[in-house]
DNA sequence: TGCAACAGACCGGCTGGTCGGTCTGCAAAG
DNA sequence: CTTTGCAGACCGACCAGCCGGTCTGTTGCA
């Protein structure tokens, strides 16, 4: 059933994704326009209108077709780890450096996660805590065994989340940006403080299997 | 000086900027036009573009203004405090409160300081490091006294500030929002966590002057 | 021939910003 | 004290450009 066009159809509709993301990235949803997309991914209205109702569920696409990438990253890092502070380690440690690597991903997740009408908002809501959910469920884990004091890991999860956003954020923002390794193991070792783990465990656990 | 005629000139850009605050708060900064905040202040496009050259700028001057005037209320809170612990608790417990009360205050400013192009996101990075530097310069005095490990204070006051940023966001959105007096405690008790100083400290430090 | 996949000209609403005009208060001239 | 002149404050009709979205084709594969 592949046959040639499907093929090309499928590139065609990730060309389009491709280069939305590009825009994306420095313009922010408002600033990009369907044209600019359209021209820099080589084809044209009609096609764009052919794969994407409209603009938004186009955006609304892209954001969750990456954040759906980057969880699973994040889930096939931790697959087979069975300690939960390991598995938290793991678990921030891929996500600042992959944001790190991928300034495009970063700033197309960052930017678009707020700053909308209140019911643009709610349509990014679910992908935010998409994120928020996975690290609930390994701080779930970590209370489970008593690693962690029971907690209100909601709260604790959004915590967690909205330090990680503004840290990468800022980093993204810095005209020169600090070493990410030392972010990345700073920002853990106080993300595990603030869950009653010691910091110095973050940076041991992940160097001893 | 002061006329009748400078008072009520000062009472019209006062109008258009409680009007605006209000439709900014539900609509987001590209859903705000110019037209509906006019309206809603009772005055007209005239007098709007004779007060502020664009849109961009009215709403820049607001958010200024707002942040302005939460940044000194948390200052005027911890007036007098010398106890590095007990400036931080109240600085959290402050700004927690006050964003929880003032649901316009928070949406205004939560929802402006990202989301659109990056031009647009430096204009309030500004804004935005005015918190952060408040964060900063307390835990830098909760260092200097030895309450808190010597630690890169920057990336902490970004965390922090990260994690209210979500924890009211997701505050605001929820429908049926948890009590605020759980979360921030809560709250609270993670973050002084996180800067290595004991979580029940939070709340003892508030009860006992 | 039929239909999916595209191309691109075109439309129409929306909205920031402009511009000529009005009104009010005050100050100097008469 | 009245009149004239002026400037700051404000009004609202109007314009112009942008940009989603549509629509009428055209191409290529089965």
């Amino acid at each position: 059933m592949t046959t040639r066009n499907e093929q090309s159809t499928k590139q065609t509709r990730n060309r389009i994704l491709e280069a939305a993301g590009r825009v994306l990235a420095r313009r922010g949803y408002h600033d990009t326009n369907v044209e600019e997309v359209v021209t820099k991914s080589g084809t044209s209205k009609g096609g764009f209108y052919f794969h994407f109702p409209s603009k938004e569920r186009m955006v609304v696409t892209l954001v969750e077709e990456m954040s759906d990438k980057l969880v699973k990253k994040v889930e096939r890092a931790m697959n087979g780890e069975l300690q939960p502070e390991r598995r938290l380690a793991i678990a921030l440690d891929t996500l600042l450096r992959t944001f790190s690597r991928q300034r495009k991903l970063a700033q197309v997740l960052l930017i678009n996660m707020a700053g909308h009408g209140k019911s643009m908002d709610k349509k990014f809501l679910p992908v935010r805590n998409r994120f928020a959910e996975v690290i609930q469920r390994e701080l779930d884990g970590a209370v489970a065994t008593g690693i962690v004091q029971p907690m209100d890991t909601t709260l604790a999860s959004q915590v967690w989340l909205g330090a990680l956003h503004e840290v990468i954020f800022q980093w993204l923002m810095a005209d020169n940006p600090a070493s990410i390794e030392d972010v990345v193991s700073q920002t853990g070792a106080m993300l595990f403080n603030s869950a009653g783990i010691p910091g110095e465990r973050f940076v041991e656990t992940l160097a001893t299997p």
